[in-house]
DNA sequence: CTGAAAGCGCTAACAG
DNA sequence: CTGTTAGCGCTTTCAG
């Protein structure tokens, strides 16, 4: 790899001092310096094609102008969408973004949050996996900031862009009512994780029949869906419903009601979650609970930059969802 | 954000060189610092939480540790399942990732590579768009490291890792043929992209009617994909099955076949690129080309530590794929 | 108008 | 065995 050329090079070119060369290139002390000068540095730059050092940069300035982005997984839709628009949202306001999936591990996401901290990340947006409170407080203690983003936990007062998870699920479930449904099950994640058991409440809260949750693990998805999906079509009076929590539970249990050959919808009504092509492509386009993506990424990051750049600010901002009907959840004809 | 502790505090901490904490914390002149000494200096690192500064020790060592990944878009789940598997491996190798979405522009890749290399990364893994030869030719000049994932230019000597195009789609035309298909069409992208173009050649060096190939503009892909679908169909003689050289393509190819009442496989047999979750559900499970995701990125990482590391090498791995025989493609009975 | 010099945090060559 | 020092590339104060 070939030298890089730095400002002092460019100073030598010219003959002048570093700090002059440093002056001109960041259009400090405007007009203070010769327009001779001035000139003949930005010429030099050009012509030895200079490119500032950002890591000599941030070394100084004690400020990288960098985001850390924790999700569970980047190669989850869900995840990767947001990263897209948080990439976006970030670039716009000249940050870059360095990524890290925590497999839902605390202590992933505590090394995660460690190496960051290393290359001395500005904040970090985190989609905090179960029992991380510690993680919580950990940068709480430092003084980091940083947003938390789908996840949050009720007792810890941080910067949080979320979803109104109760009122998606008994959105979900009055939708599913309406349409003269009367055994609901529901199918979620065995976990304490806030915004996955405030959709099962928001759902079981307009729900007469309480054992009618399926709560899978998440290292054996496919496993438990299954278990759920069979045991609510074997009670004595089976579902004629089912609202899943997650997009990939939901895809799951498609999957296996394609497989017990049941006629969604007209033996199961299906609600979803979160977006995706397989929803559309199912032959009865799924009915699902659509998230405001784009708002989700923007609004963490404009939280975190007004973190950075203002301290102690916290505050909570909480989105509405859309619940877009189709096929899979009407009464059909 | 609190004043973080460096070398500095430890040193006078303790009451010895800044030097001597650099020794002792990064393990270097083994034994040649006394026992006492060196139990006082892990103490006091522990005690005062101790986090290096990863920019200084980049600045020092003209080398940050970070891979620049620039992709098409990390919200395409081909991308971003590539990311996580890129992100691992260089985590394992002391790497992190920063990431950037080209969306396809050679002008968007050029701007990235100057962010990134302004942020000093030690290589990047591009996924080029097209008409990018020359921020090929830049990078070659500039002498940094790269491996071209997926994408490559024939011309252009370079690291590549990618999978081998022509026989991916000559093997699943080989197939739709065996299952009785007699005319095929194929959808791919109008584009200049030599891993598209080597799909679309495998299969119609196979194919003896030359005109069953439609061209979808990348930012019309609903509106070309049903024109190339509608056309194929009414043919005096109609198609009896499509390959779509990509998942985009499949996925609105097949949606735009539902929308048509065609029957799959009966009526037109499918095979499709790469793996989603909507080709599992569909209600014919689609017939699709699956590429090795994990030793794409593997070898990515590979081969661009090894460039790091030892400058000048120039390596081609071209990887098999594998066709994923299902439901959307066979003879039903 | 211009420049010398200090210093961000760390490492490593060189001296004791 | 231990410490001094210079310097990575950049910014900025302060002094000309």
């Amino acid at each position: 790899m070939k030298k890089k050329v730095s400002i002092k090079d460019i100073a030598a070119h010219v003959g002048v001092s570093t700090a002059l060369v440093s002056y001109v290139l960041n259009n400090k002390k405007e007009g203070r310096i010769s327009k001779e000068v001035t000139a003949k540095i930005k010429q030099a730059a050009i012509d030895l094609n200079y490119q500032p050092n950002q890591i000599a940069r941030s070394l100084k300035a004690q400020k990288t102008l960098t985001i850390g982005l924790i999700v569970a997984d980047i190669a989850n839709p869900y995840s990767s969408q947001i990263a897209r628009i948080i990439e976006d949202e970030a670039q716009n306001n000249g940050y870059s973004v360095i990524f890290g999936s925590s497999d839902e591990s605390a202590s992933r996401t505590q090394d995660l949050i460690m190496r960051l901290l290393n290359r001395q990340v500005d904040g970090y947006i985190i989609a905090f996996p179960e029992y991380a409170e510690e993680q919580v407080q950990y940068l709480k203690r430092l003084g980091v900031p940083f947003v938390m983003i789908d996840r949050y936990y009720p007792g810890i007062p941080s910067n949080v862009v979320a979803i109104d998870n109760y009122h998606a699920a008994s959105n979900a479930i009055q939708h599913l009512k309406e349409n003269g449904r009367k055994r609901i099950g529901v199918v979620s994640y065995q976990t304490s994780l806030c915004h996955l058991n405030e959709r099962v409440k928001g759902a079981t809260d307009l729900l007469t029949d309480s054992t009618l949750v399926g709560e899978v693990r998440i290292d054996h998805i496919a496993e438990d869906v299954s278990n759920a999906v069979n045991r609510f079509l074997s009670e004595p009076k089976p579902v004629d419903a089912i609202f899943f929590t997650t997009n990939l539970l939901t895809i799951s249990g498609l999957k296996c009601l394609n497989n017990l050959n049941v006629k969604i919808p007209d033996q199961v009504a299906v609600v979803g979650f979160d977006e995706t092509d397989a929803f559309d492509l199912f032959y009865a386009p799924v009915t699902y609970v659509k998230q405001p993506m784009t708002e989700l990424g923007r609004e963490a990051v404009k939280l975190l930059l007004n973190a950075i750049e203002n301290g102690d600010s916290v505050e909570s901002v909480i989105l509405d969802t859309e619940l877009i009907i189709r096929q899979s959840s009407v009464i059909s004809k």
